[in-house]
RNA sequence: GGGCGAUUAGCUCAGUUGGUUUAGAGCACCUGCCUUACAAGCAGGGGGUCACAGGUUCGACUCCUGUAUCGCCCA
């Protein structure tokens, strides 16, 4: 028979029963199973260098929480895993490791061998964090680990992204775009980072060609005036009335551009008179489209000044030049002032470089026809967001989108399937074309460049699964259930996923989004590698064991706002596991000896039947808060469940039942009642702390648990309302008060740990009076009382001291050690606290609008207050006499 | 500049349609206990004018308005 250790050790049991999971093969989705509901989950897959983060442990561990809950209930359930070969940071990853090693650049190697380098990589450690989520306990179906470059994905990469082209989707453009010097490529809006900066407003003057004086723009970035090819005011704006039309000089390139009107211009900022490069802005590109100006591009890829500026600026980087400009400007007499201003500055994702606006060519996704589509989702609530605030936010980006810039000038990720011809035809096409439709001619060249890494991550949800092909288990499995991850991701993935699900499976991916919260530190920081402020979670879980870790960062994480954790921190954990582990431990030492057997209804004692009451209750909440994603108060819930009722409750109450020569029917109904409780909180906590709980589960087999060999896949326990019975609960709750009120005259008189006490109780109902002698070995137990007495109006014994509760008032013997100061400032306290209270509620009973306005139930409450107070308050005034 | 969130005990946080609350828990702190499941524990205790100012209401931690501080997102 199973006998447990006195503490419980995570390492060797988590070790065992993942093998076991694993052998058995219960993470493994059977898509030809039928007649049951699926649930399905995809996971936000990690970086394929990334190494497990705390971010990742919480993402997971709720992931995993739904899976097990809906796997226990029976349901087939795919959590299907994976990893991102994240374009960018791979990239920089693996050239930052050749730099080091052979001191060489990627174009050193040249492409194939690069690739072939990047490959290497990737089989060497791309499964760290998938070996990582295994260590954490994920119920993943392994068997279905998906990699966004394996041939599958790959191919359905190309199929969408020829359908979109052959739609008109996907176009092919020269366009403003945010370039990153550092990465040399092309970056989305998303990944183009704004962060205030305090900058500077530099004001300079061009002076008009008819020598008529100057005008003054204000700029922030003084460097692309060499790019002007306008000046631009409001067409309202008075001041500048007869100034459209007329020619400027521009300084230092010494080149004549016009001055335009143009409604963009906002009178507001600076002298009301901008500079216009289309080629280095946004809101210049739409003006100079708007006025047919010349797009001056001044920059190269790596962000130096190119050909096209005066010779003296060629070459100097951007900012250099930012400083020579304003120099330059200065000694011309040209720059009229500077103010400190400050502004958004977009920086690189990946590399934090500041990026610059840039005239290029590249391909977009167009967003327009998924908008509406996508906003009505959320509208019919087909598509819910928890917590629902993430609703707006995800509303306003839709509103707000331009079109996505899916081209990047890397080499590690997709490639684009785009052939150009000799001609100028462009081929994109699902096979390498072998001629151009248009000149037969074979001479073509593939596009150099790749797709962003979220092209490919937002098939994930029906690419995983085997799309563009028909299979069963996309059939079974799509749409996806519920989608557990960050909020930070939002846009990048979750939008575009809803916008390819629409588009190529006809079906949002999923119906619920869970987002989260964000793991900081105790003091609110993120975690980040140069902060040192980030535990490494497989430490953690060496020192904690993961169901602690789990546990931990669950009950640190309240829904809607971020985490601070703390490795410490974990120490919640542990000691709830322990605690899980020696209440166990208790109810084996028991069950070794007396073979159990279902007991008949009546032999069940009050405190049976209230702690079956109390498991229903904890089943209805615990199961409810997981299903609306309220993890946090579900395990809040169990917490208290397990400890506060299971343990300092019904395990004492029943230890008097243990002992040697007790009744042996009694004693079987406790361990009966023990036995199925203490099952029945495993499971509710299996999803929580799987490892742990697995393991007690296979020691109370052993004497004679019924159902599932393992608890991983057990039946989830389920509510049943007639065993929840308020008049057990009331009646418990009676002698609870009674207890805690012994003890509490016990520990304010200094009564000896060791020392019995005389209590005698004087309860006028004749339905307590037999709750309490119901109940009256545990009661004497659990208060270390000697000799119980209740009677139905006792007068205060002398030398006694008193307290008061609803229904009884309770007097310890003192056997002459009253302190009579003491005894008389306690009893006013009361008297004082009860007195006001039952004058509040006296008020609100004479209030007549209360009377007039509160519902019937509210006021009944009130009701009932006022004669327990007045009853408390009856007898506290009767004890203070004793003592005056 | 626009939007969203937060502000409750020394710390981290609950408090779900306004009235079962004289505002709770865990940690920390204080007192007493090795009571044969657990000292990673047990029993008891102290500690908060619920950020501030108005308003609505018979009644506000809870609803409304404004202010302050902090954080996030978008431009």
């Amino acid at each position: 028979m199973a006998e447990l250790e006195k503490t419980y050790t995570p390492a060797a049991v988590e070790a065992k029963w993942y093998a076991v999971w694993e052998k058995n093969r219960y993470f493994h989705a059977d898509e030809n199973r039928t007649g049951d509901e699926p649930f399905c989950i995809v996971i936000p897959p990690p970086n394929v260098t990334g190494m497990l983060t705390l971010g990742h442990v919480l993402n997971n561990t709720i992931q995993d929480i739904l899976a097990r809950k809906k796997r226990m209930e029976g349901r087939t359930v795919l959590w299907l895993p994976g990893t991102d070969h994240a374009g960018i940071a791979t990239q920089n990853v693996v050239e930052r490791a050749l730099l080091a090693g052979e001191k060489k650049s990627r174009h050193d190697l040249g492409r194939e061998e690069f690739l072939d380098r990047v490959w290497q990589w990737k089989d060497k450690y791309g499964s760290t964090i998938l070996r990582q989520l295994r260590m954490l306990g994920c119920s993943c179906d392994w068997e279905r680990t998906r990699f966004t470059m394996d041939e599958g994905l790959s191919r359905a990469v190309t199929e969408a992204f020829v359908r979109l082209y052959e739609k008109g989707v996907v176009y092919r453009g020269k366009y403003i775009i945010n370039w990153c010097p550092r990465c040399r490529t092309a970056l989305s809006d998303e990944e183009n980072e704004h962060q205030e900066k305090n900058g500077h407003l530099w004001h300079i003057r061009y002076p008009r060609q008819d020598g008529n004086g100057y005008v003054v723009v204000a700029t922030t970035r003084p460097e692309t005036m060499l790019g002007d090819t306008a000046v631009a005011v409001n067409p309202a704006d008075e001041r500048y009335k007869g100034l459209v039309g007329n020619t400027v000089v521009l300084p230092l390139a010494n080149r004549p551009i016009p001055v335009i009107a143009d409604h963009y211009v906002d009178r507001e900022f600076g002298t009301g008179c901008v500079k216009v490069t289309p080629a280095h802005d946004p809101n210049d590109f739409a003006m100079g489209e708007r006025h047919n100006l010349e797009k001056l591009v001044v920059m190269n890829l790596d962000g130096t000044m190119n050909n096209a500026v005066p010779q003296k600026y060629r070459g100097m980087d951007r900012f250099t030049c930012r400083k020579a400009v304003v120099e330059d400007l200065n000694s011309l007499g040209l720059l009229e002032k500077i103010q400190d201003h400050s502004h958004a500055v977009g920086h690189c994702q990946r590399c934090h470089t500041v990026t610059e606006p840039f005239l290029s060519m590249q391909w977009f996704v167009k967003y327009d026809q998924w908008i509406q589509p996508a906003l009505a989702a959320v509208e019919k609530r087909e598509l819910r967001f928890y917590p629902e605030r993430w609703e707006k936010t995800f509303a306003h980006w839709l509103e707000n989108i331009r079109d996505w810039c899916i081209s990047r000038q890397l080499w590690w990720g997709h490639r684009i399937p785009a052939w150009y011809c000799v001609c100028g035809h462009i081929v994109v096409a699902r096979q390498v074309p072998t001629e151009c439709p248009a000149c037969k001619s074979t001479d073509l060249k593939q596009d150099e460049d790749v797709l962003d890494t979220w092209f490919s991550s937002w098939l994930w949800p029906f690419s995983t699964m085997g799309w563009p092909d028909e299979t069963a288990t996309l059939s079974k499995f799509y749409p996806t259930n519920a989608l557990v991850t960050a909020a930070d991701i939002i846009f990048f993935w979750v939008a575009r996923m809803v916008f390819a699900g629409m588009e190529f499976m006809g079906k949002l991916p999923f119906s619920e989004v869970f987002f989260n919260s964000i793991v900081r530190d105790m003091q609110g920081r993120k975690m980040s590698k140069s902060l040192g402020n980030s535990p490494d979670p497989i430490e953690v879980i060496n020192t904690y064991g993961a169901d602690a870790l789990r546990y931990t960062i669950i009950s640190l994480a309240p829904s809607g706002q971020d985490v601070h954790f703390a490795t410490e921190k974990c120490e919640l954990g542990r000691n709830f596991a322990n605690k899980l582990w020696n209440s166990a431990r208790f109810a084996m030492m028991n069950f070794k000896d007396q073979t159990i057997t279902a007991p008949q209804k009546s032999q069940l004692r009050t405190e049976d039947q209230w702690m079956i009451s109390r498991f229903n209750q904890a089943v209805k909440v615990i199961s409810r808060a997981i299903d609306g994603y309220d993890f946090n108060a579900a395990l809040a819930a169990a917490y208290h469940f397990t400890w506060n009722e299971l343990c300092d409750w019904y395990l004492e109450f029943i230890k008097p039942r243990m002992a040697e020569g007790a009744d042996l029917a009694s004693r079987n109904a406790a361990l009966h009642t023990l036995r199925e409780v203490l099952v029945g909180t495993v499971k509710l906590l299996h999803p929580f702390m799987p490892f742990i709980t697995e393991e007690i589960y296979a020691a109370l087999r052993e004497y004679g648990v019924e159902g599932a060999e393992h608890l991983i896949v057990a039946r989830y326990p389920v509510c049943d309302d007639n065993l929840i019975v308020p008049n057990i609960e009331a009646r418990m709750q009676f002698v609870q008060d009674l207890v805690v009120v012994i003890r509490n005259l016990r520990a304010e008189n200094n009564i000896p740990p060791g020392k019995k006490g005389d209590v005698l109780i004087s309860a006028a109902e004749e339905a307590k009076q037999q709750w309490i002698m119901d109940l009256e070995t545990q009661i004497k137990f659990l208060s270390k009382t000697g000799t119980l007495t209740v009677t139905h109006a006792a007068a205060k014994p002398a030398q006694s001291v008193s307290a008061v509760i609803a229904g009884a008032e309770v007097f310890l013997n003192l056997e002459g050690l009253v302190d009579k100061a003491a005894e008389r400032a306690k009893i006013m306290k009361d008297l004082e606290r009860n007195d006001s209270f039952l004058k509040s509620v006296e008020a609100k009973l004479a209030n007549e609008k209360f009377m007039q306005h509160a519902s019937p139930e509210v006021v009944e409450k009130e009701r009932v207050k006022l004669s327990t107070t007045r009853e408390k308050l009856e007898k506290l005034r009767a004890n203070l006499a004793l003592f005056s």
